[in-house]
DNA sequence: AACTTGCTTGATAGCTGCTATCAAGTTGTA
DNA sequence: TACAACTTGATAGCAGCTATCAAGCAAGTT
């Protein structure tokens, strides 16, 4: 069992952030100690752990109740639950596509500075130089 | 020059976000049509990609304006902007990281579903199984 | 000329998902 | 007995949109 404090060091999510998941019904079979306390066992690092994961590729709040909700239900809900799970997993790879041309135009504005300082070249980014951006 | 829906369907960036950066100041030399109306050059398309890129990373508006605001002054400013990309690429390249181990959980989760649905097994995930989740 | 359609403007209100602050309670160590 | 370190829930505040609104202009139709 675990603190939320070890969870949120371990998973890497803040205390607060853990607090208002478990209050937006994400961790629905969590135990509480004799003071009230959250006990987060492994299956609950588990919930977590797949929270973390569709949030962090931009899954609302609601839609992460939603799929929680049909894991509660059993069964029948599997085949709704791997659909979701599927579009999530294309809406990632769109976010790594999205992410590699982020990394190109800043891999050319990185060489651009170089080019720059190694060469004290002028700033053509300076608009005193009506030389404006040309990418 | 385009108009404001033009850029937005270019950039793929909502008019309204359009506005809210032009407000925010991140398109200083942005010029206006005799009906007051936002004239995007095609250096303005510059600032959109640049900030576009920048906001797609996780950097907050007011560093995006302070970057904005080195650009303007000049030449002097080359060493710190080049250190805001050197920065912002290492932080997008931890993105890249986070995302691919995002996919792999996502992955398990999918082969999970399938095999499931494929044998017809049991839903481990269903609380009334007393079987919770494993991973 | 009046009307409609389609675009634009700025102001403002509302939303999501945290994030920070608070008082209050429990536990362990000195 | 005090204190430090942890926890709780409630509440307020924040960033960055997002939606709604009235108002204005331009071009085309009747």
């Amino acid at each position: 069992m675990y603190t939320i404090k070890e969870v949120s060091e371990i998973m890497e999510v803040s205390e607060h952030t853990l607090r208002f998941w478990a209050k937006s019904g994400f961790f629905p079979f969590i135990t509480r100690d004799k003071n009230n306390n959250r006990q987060f066992s492994e299956d609950d690092l588990g919930w977590v752990r797949i929270v973390k994961c569709l949030r962090s590729v931009g899954t609302d709040n609601k839609s992460i109740k939603k799929y929680v909700d049909l894991c509660i239900v059993g069964d029948s809900t599997i085949k709704e639950r791997y659909d979701i799970i599927r579009s999530t997993k294309e809406k990632a790879l769109q976010q790594m596509q999205e992410l590699k041309t982020q990394l190109e135009l800043l891999d050319y504005k990185e060489k651009f500075y170089e080019n720059l300082i190694e060469n004290n070249l002028e700033d053509i980014w300076n608009p005193m130089n009506n030389k404006m951006q040309k990418v």
